[in-house]
DNA sequence: TTTAGCACTCGAGACGGGAGAGTGCTAACA
DNA sequence: TGTTAGCACTCTCCCGTCTCGAGTGCTAAA
């Protein structure tokens, strides 16, 4: 790490001008432009020379002899480490944001949805949000609520007010009084107890504990367990389509391909790395595990729900603003734990 | 429509040879590639009088002077019309289809998105299903469910067995046995009623007529109120991705036009005929009528459920294996009567 | 150490010619 | 009269060649 001092701080900028110019454009930067764009009072001839040196370090890279240069990932890499501020969104976005969630604030999937879109509008990359599923929050109540004729639905309320329901059949001449007995005794036997202790083990002793109206019990019992079912994780992606914008997917079967990765939800789940903090974390190009992304970036972030970890994130060409994608990441991730808060989620 | 005896059989045979092909392979079709492929025993000379005479109908068309012929939009529309017979799924793909449902029955958005992979996986083309929200079903019951300290949610049932809810919040000192009193008030007045009805006048009605603990019951109101809000109608797209394989859209302007379109639910809905039937439409190319889809074809067809009408269908390029698409949203349509049948919901 | 000058390299795009596929037309044939 | 073989014609696609220009690396002077 010691190549931090390693660059001077005119090759800095140097390397800055060609990012910043690179990132905008999608061409090789010549030295000419470098001198010009930036206005620094050296020559092309001096930015070559330090051009060179950068190419050497690996910094740099050359697509052809007589083309100018463009960053490498260890140039990304660099940058990003050393000298990158981020650029968080403007007010007027952060404002727009606050607004479209205002309203919608009750409806959780909604929530998830807006701020994906915000994410992929601010950035212009494709974004996406995995929502962990709620393990191990408590059971609060059930509720066996009778339909018409031989239906009735069972609901399990969760203490953090998450409502899970599904249908039974009742014998028809099955009364309410009863299916509310039956209720109490779920209750008395659950409450305060961990779903995921429920499905392993209660459910059995319950059943046993329990001999009169087997069959209601056996259906409440059977839909609390399927409802408790290990569910995966929901992934939710907005904005793929930003990338076909970008130049360096005018290739059509390299668009195919980098496309494909959003078809699947599993695929996102694998891209992004298992255990990851709150702070904003980037991947660049190579430095990703999968194959299948290892020519795009990826700038992504923890969020903290009830004991499980969310992650949320961008992805994008190598050639990101990672800038604004970091920063907008950044801000995203302290307005979750703000909605978290409030509705008292964490 | 004397249309239909102006073509000889002779003629049709060459038509439909030239269909199968060109949707086949995506290139214009010559005179000897129709004898080669359809065995006819006629020659290539003569089939090329009988294009030319197709030709001058308007049901083919020729790229340049020296290219084969292609199908005109005209062309197509008379082989779907009077020729055509709608390929169905095969058995393994049907058996397929009813396992994958028949675990996540429950979950009427995880069928809708089964459903949509289906239709998208088999015909190859981008699939959409439009699902109504539910206007018009009765109030079944209220409960409203004290959760930790002021918090409470309030769940209001449908006759159909759907469930909203929404939190609230309460006095702390209320008992929950005063909650009950109030849901049970609620039941007693809204039983029966349609959701619309409830909306429009009986909130306040009730509201007038309770006087006590008038704070839980202003916010349950509200809470059923917001509930009951319009809400969008929710639409489901699936294998937007499949018609970048299309060579029609090897063109990177086109592909992104027509890829815009998927990224908005709106446009979809405003692509679909409104007022459909349930038997299987097709628009073809300029037959539709939003100038963003004047170069894909649709294939779809509307499906009943409580009250309202769903859409579904696909969207390909207008060389369309109509016959497939046709067939296979047959088929679907079928199958979602079968599960709205099962659940009660028709 | 920096800069100006200059020969060199390489890709992008224009140009042109040849191959091939498919046609329309004409004349012979059943 | 409908069908077929033959043939000249047309147009696209592909491939090689050429030129242009941007950008470089190197050398020599400041």
């Amino acid at each position: 790490m010691g190549e931090i001092m390693s660059l001077t701080d005119r090759q800095r900028r140097i390397l800055e001008s060609i990012i910043k110019d690179y990132v905008s454009t999608a061409e090789p930067v010549g030295s000419r432009a470098v001198v010009k764009k930036h206005g620094l009072k050296i020559s092309a001839a001096t930015v070559r020379n330090e051009m060179a040196d950068l190419e050497e370090m690996g910094y740099l890279e050359q697509p052809h002899t007589s083309a100018g240069r463009i960053p490498s990932e260890k140039g990304f890499r660099f940058y990003v480490d050393f000298m990158m501020e981020n650029e968080t969104p403007s007010d007027e976005q952060m404002v727009q944001l606050h607004q479209a969630l205002e309203d919608r604030m009750e409806d959780w999937s909604d929530v998830v949805q807006r701020v994906g879109q915000f994410l992929s509008q601010v950035t212009n990359y494709a974004s996406f949000i995995i929502v962990p599923t709620v393990k191990l929050s408590q059971f609060h109540s059930l509720q066996i609520i009778p339909m018409q004729e031989d239906q009735a639905i069972v609901l399990v309320v969760t203490d953090i007010g998450i409502i899970l329901h599904r249908r039974i059949t009742i014998p028809l001449s099955m009364h309410p009084e009863e299916l509310k007995l039956i209720g109490d005794l779920f209750n008395r036997a659950l409450r305060g107890k961990n779903l995921h202790e429920i499905k392993s083990g209660d459910l059995m002793a319950l059943r046993d504990e329990i001999k009169t109206r087997r069959k209601v019990i056996d259906e409440a019992l059977e839909a609390i367990d399927t409802l408790l079912d290990p569910q995966e994780d929901r992934v939710v992606i907005t904005g793929a389509l930003n990338i076909i914008k970008e130049p360096e997917f005018k290739d059509l079967d390299k668009l195919r391909r980098v496309l494909t990765i959003f078809e699947e939800d599993d695929q996102i789940k694998d891209i992004v790395p298992d255990h990851i903090g709150e702070e904003v974390a980037i991947r660049i190009g190579q430095e990703n595990k999968l194959e299948d992304i290892k020519e795009m970036s990826l700038v992504f972030a923890g969020y903290k729900t009830t004991g499980e970890m969310g992650k949320m994130g961008v992805i994008g060409p190598v050639r990101m603003e990672y800038w604004k994608a970091a920063g907008t990441v950044e801000s995203v991730g302290l307005i979750i734990d703000e909605i978290l808060e409030r509705r008292g989620l964490k």
